[in-house]
DNA sequence: GGTTAGTTTTTTTTT
DNA sequence: AAAACTAACC
């Protein structure tokens, strides 16, 4: 395939709509395996567009984009990217474009390629090619299941959760440290119970080893083992030209192994980030990852710095400027931008959350009659219950809204329960999904469902173990029903039948089990929609649990794409995106920082870090909200416990010049205030002259 | 013994 | 609001 275009005279047209540092980035190597690339983009400065144009360049220099591969952090930016890399290259290459593009296979998360490679290789590496992949519920599940077979339940002192086992497992991982280690500074509470978690992991390893399960870790750890081969890193490497990495603050220590085990000597690797918006250190992101990278390879990485912002105004780079100003340690330059603007971002100071609500709806609706789209809105918070009340409030007004990040369409437990059928049809070994499925049934628990599954493993014909089980009277009716379904589904009547066969088989227990079955059956018909968009039951399920649907919403999903929502999202969601307006909730201390992170100075850095990420996602007009009065959680609905906020400690008293400070009340709330008496009584008093 | 129903405690962010 | 634990029930 040569389409080489060296020969033509002029330059191409594309680089002329590119600044100076940009083009150097897109022109480093000028489409040859070159030394390694560094390119540091701040906020806004064009990274995405940038990296689309290296690809594109590097296309039209004549690098095969079969063997040109590209991890970036979500599927919303691999789609993202690849969309800009077509339109650029349909530019230079008209026709010949879109067969080009096809080529451009190699795009996509690092746990997504990982599975895909592992699957690849899989018979060179002594693993079974047909792998259940476990998400990070599942996997605590499991984590579960082997902590109660080692007694750790029923230890004197408190043994740590599931989720928090997990949490460390993955961080021991991650992080290729030491178990102490990570005990001592991410858990400290656990440091008693090294030995004990020790045990626990090598009895976790074992359980996926025997069920042929790999979960989101192990797509990283076997692919950094199996690259650690000189043979199949070799093979890995001549199998990419060139490999870009996009969010590189937010890899990890394995996640660079695996590219220095591929790329010993860099050539061909081009890596972006930017160090002011590292916010995954708790997945083990590693900073240092981005700020040693240029001296990692024995021809020194070529280092490109953007620092021209195109996104906001300079009144809202200014005040976020001087928020991550006061950051202890700090690489990158302050961004600066040619796009002037009087309105500074404004600090709202409401009463509660319900006001904080009320005006957020109230400024929606005023914005979007003055022409901004609801979608070019955005509303970000720390945590994902934050938006809580707001969600309460859109609804009430008709105001639709999409919501990125926190629960997902997957962590429903209808949708789960029908993901469970079909994994323990794809691979029976799976424990976890036969051991959930069961307990579906009325009379089926814990110690039912697991000699269930005993007796269909020691059997050789698998159905036949489990049509022989004789399951607790209570559910012997709903027995035969569930070995027909798994005999069906294991001879497969094809896909998306069998999702469908699935379904049926469920809507009894759904019924008896929710009572809101109407909605989540709705749930699992979109599932069904969705499942009839994959050519197999094993790419549904893999493609599920690495790429999950990334946003729910009020409305039902896809069919609504084309109409204007709100965006609601967490911080962390947000990463990448940009919005005309946004509104930042609860810029207070307690959730920005979380009172959770306020200890660790490391953690309160980037508390701050994140909101400067909430802050440079807006282009014109930023909000931060500051509600004074919060009702805390765990009491009856109109319980009256609460606490008073001040503004987060990252804006101090000196940076608010930066921002106008306003405050805000809703109508209703005037209208109390102003009818409540205005004489006080001195009840007290009255009290104690009872007495004299 | 095993299952379920009721009670108490705990709570970030994501592949 | 969900997960862990406890007590009652078959």
């Amino acid at each position: 395939m040569n389409i080489a275009l060296r020969d033509s005279a002029a330059e191409p047209g594309y680089l002329a709509r590119l600044n100076p540092g940009q083009r150097a980035a897109v022109l480093h190597g000028d489409g040859a395996v070159s030394r390694p690339l560094l390119i540091i983009a701040g906020a806004g400065s064009g990274k995405t567009n940038t990296l689309a144009h290296r690809v594109a360049h590097l296309i039209v220099r004549g690098a095969d984009p079969r063997r040109i591969l590209l991890m970036t952090f979500s599927r919303r930016a691999a789609a993202e990217m690849s969309r800009r890399v077509e339109r650029i290259a349909a530019d230079v290459l008209q026709e010949r474009a879109a067969s080009l593009m096809e080529g451009l296979s190699w795009a996509g998360t690092f746990h997504s390629v990982g599975a895909r490679l592992l699957r690849d290789y899989a018979l060179d590496i002594g693993l079974e090619p047909a792998f259940t992949i476990h998400d990070r519920e599942d996997s605590a599940d499991l984590m579960n299941l082997v902590r109660h077979q080692l007694g750790f339940s029923e230890t004197e002192k408190r043994f740590p959760t599931k989720a928090t086992c997990l949490a460390i497992y993955s961080r021991v991982v991650n992080s290729q440290d030491r178990l102490e280690a990570v005990l001592g500074h991410a858990f400290p509470w656990c440091v008693g119970w090294s030995d004990e978690l020790k045990a626990l992991f090598k009895a976790y390893v074992e359980a996926k080893q025997a069920q042929n399960i790999l979960d989101y870790d192990d797509l990283l750890l076997y692919w950094a083992q199996m690259a650690a081969e000189p043979d199949i890193a070799a093979h890995l490497s001549q199998r990419f030209d060139h490999i870009l990495v996009d969010e590189y603050q937010d890899t990890n220590r394995l996640q660079a192994a695996i590219l220095t085990a591929i790329k010993p000597d860099g050539r061909g690797l081009t890596v972006v980030g930017d160090d002011a918006q590292s916010i995954y250190s708790f997945r083990a992101a590693e900073v240092r990852n981005i700020l040693d990278f240029p001296g990692l390879f024995a021809e020194p990485a070529q280092v490109v710095t953007l620092d021209q912002n195109y996104r906001s105004t300079d009144a809202i780079l200014n005040a976020a400027n001087a928020v991550i100003g006061e950051a202890e340690e700090r690489f990158t330059k302050n961004l600066w931008t040619e796009r002037t603007s009087l309105e500074k971002p404004r600090i709202v100071t409401v009463a509660d959350e319900a006001e904080q609500a009320g005006y957020v709806c109230d400024e929606v609706l005023k914005e979007r009659e003055a022409g901004t789209l609801l979608k070019e809105q955005a509303v970000l918070f720390r945590a994902a219950h934050h938006s809580g009340p707001l969600e309460v409030e859109l609804t009430r007004r008709n105001i639709p809204f999409v919501k990125f990040g926190g629960l997902k369409f997957l962590d429903a437990a209808h949708v789960k329960d029908v993901l469970a059928i079909l994994r323990f049809a794809q691979n029976p070994r799976d424990r976890i999904a036969g051991f959930r499925v069961m307990q579906l049934m009325p009379g089926v628990g814990p110690s039912a469902a697991s000699n269930a599954i005993d007796s269909m493993e020691q059997s050789l014909d698998l159905e036949m173990g489990l049509a022989r089980f004789s399951p607790p009277a209570r559910a012997a009716a709903d027995w035969p029903g569930f070995v027909a379904l798994f005999s069906d589904l294991r001879r497969g009547p094809g896909w998306p039948a069998e999702m469908e066969r699935a379904r049926l088989w469920y809507e009894p227990h759904l019924e008896r089990k929710h009572e809101d079955a109407t909605t989540r059956r709705a749930d699992l018909l979109q599932l069904e929609q969705i499942a009839s968009g994959y050519p197999s039951r094993e790419r549904f399920l893999t493609e599920l649990t690495l790429d999950p649907p990334s946003a729910t919403s009020d409305e039902a999903g896809p069919p609504h794409l084309d109409e204007d929502y709100l965006i609601l999202s967490t911080i962390h969601s947000a990463k990448g995106q940009e919005w005309t307006k946004v509104f930042v909730l609860n810029a207070v201390d307690g959730c920005m920082p979380i009172d959770l992170s306020a200890g660790e100075r490391k953690e309160l850095e980037e508390e701050r870090r994140l909101l400067y990420v909430a802050m440079t996602r807006a282009k014109d007009a930023l909000h931060l909200i500051t509600p004074q009065r919060f009702y805390t959680s765990g009491q009856a609905a109109r319980g009256d416990r609460h606490v008073y906020a001040s503004r987060s400690r990252f804006i101090a008293q000196h940076l608010l010049t930066h921002f106008e400070a306003t405050t805000w009340t809703s109508q209703s709330f005037q209208k109390d205030k102003a009818t409540r008496p205005r004489t006080s009584v001195d009840i007290k008093g009255k009290m104690r002259s009872m007495w004299t």
